[in-house]
DNA sequence: GTCTGACAACTACAAATGTAGTGAGACTCC
DNA sequence: GGAGTCTCACTACATTTGTAGTTGTCAGAC
C-alpha cells in the first residue's frame, strides 16, 4: 500500500516530466520545463529534492558522477490517490456526482461516447 | 466572471456547512463541524474569516449583534473551478481518460450506468 | 595550473494553510 | 452589579509551497 506521498502542484509537472521520460538528470528535468514554467534551473533542483525527501523520487548516481532522478511511484497510483482526494473533498466521495459532473461539462467526440458507454458496461460486469 | 476564489481543504469543509444551511453564525458552523473534524470554535472563526477576505462569504449582522456567515458563490461554481484545476492538473486537461479512471475505479449501480450513459448521449447532441 | 561552468548542498524568505490562544466589549443571570 | 458566557477582532506559530540565491567542489578547456 506503499502510502502516496502528497505532491504539490509544482512538483506535479516535475513529476510529469520524468514520467514522460526517465532518466533525466536535474538540468534535463529544467531544460524541458523551462519554457513551459519558466522555472530557474535551481528551483527545479529544489523541487526535485524535495521530491526525493518524498520518496516520490529515486536518484542514481551515473558513471560521470552526476545524479539521475527517476520516479519511485508510478503515474496511475498517484492519479488514483489525486483523485480519491478530489472525489472526497469536492464530490463527498460520491463518484457518480462526479461522472455526471464531467460528462455534462465536457465536449466529447462520439468515438468518446462509445468508448465510454463501453466501459460503463465493463463495470457493471465486473 | 465573477472569479471563484482559491478554496482550501479545510476552509472547504466550512464551505460545505454553509451551502447546506445557510445563514448560520460562527458558533453553529462550529458546533456542525466539530463531531468530524475537532476543530476549535477559534480555528472555525479564523477560517470563516478568511472566507470572508476572500469573498466567499458574505456576513450580514442579524438583530442580536452577532454576524451570520451566508456563501457569496454558489457550490455548483467552485466545483466547477476545483474540477477544472483538477482536471488540469492530474489529467493534462483532457476529460476524457478521467472519466475512464473514474469509470472504471468506481462500483456503479447499473441505475447509476442507465443514467450515466444517457447523459452522455445528450452530450452528444448538444 | 588556472578559469569556467556544471552540479550538489545548504540557506532564504514570503505567502498560504492548519490550528489555535488572548483580550476586550456586550449580555445574561443571579 | 459582579461573574460567567458569547462574540469579535487580533495575534501566534509551525508547516508547506513557490521560487530562488549562495557556496563549495570537481572536471575539462586552454
Amino acid at each position: 500500500m506503499a502510502t502516496v506521498p502528497d505532491i504539490s502542484d509544482s512538483e506535479w509537472l516535475i513529476m510529469e516530466a520524468l514520467w514522460e521520460s526517465s532518466p533525466q538528470t536535474a538540468s534535463e528535468v529544467a531544460k524541458s520545463l523551462r519554457p513551459s514554467t519558466g522555472w530557474a534551473e535551481n528551483t527545479v533542483r529544489t523541487l526535485l529534492s524535495r521530491l526525493v525527501e518524498k520518496s516520490a523520487l529515486k536518484t542514481s548516481q551515473n558513471p560521470s558522477g552526476t545524479r539521475t532522478f527517476l520516479p519511485a511511484v508510478r503515474r496511475e497510483t498517484c492519479v488514483r490517490a489525486e483523485s480519491k482526494t478530489f472525489l472526497d473533498r469536492v464530490f463527498g466521495g460520491a463518484a457518480q456526482p462526479l461522472l455526471i459532473h464531467f460528462a455534462q461539462n465536457t465536449k466529447l467526440t462520439a468515438d468518446e461516447v462509445r468508448e465510454l458507454k463501453k466501459l460503463l458496461d465493463q463495470n457493471l460486469n465486473s
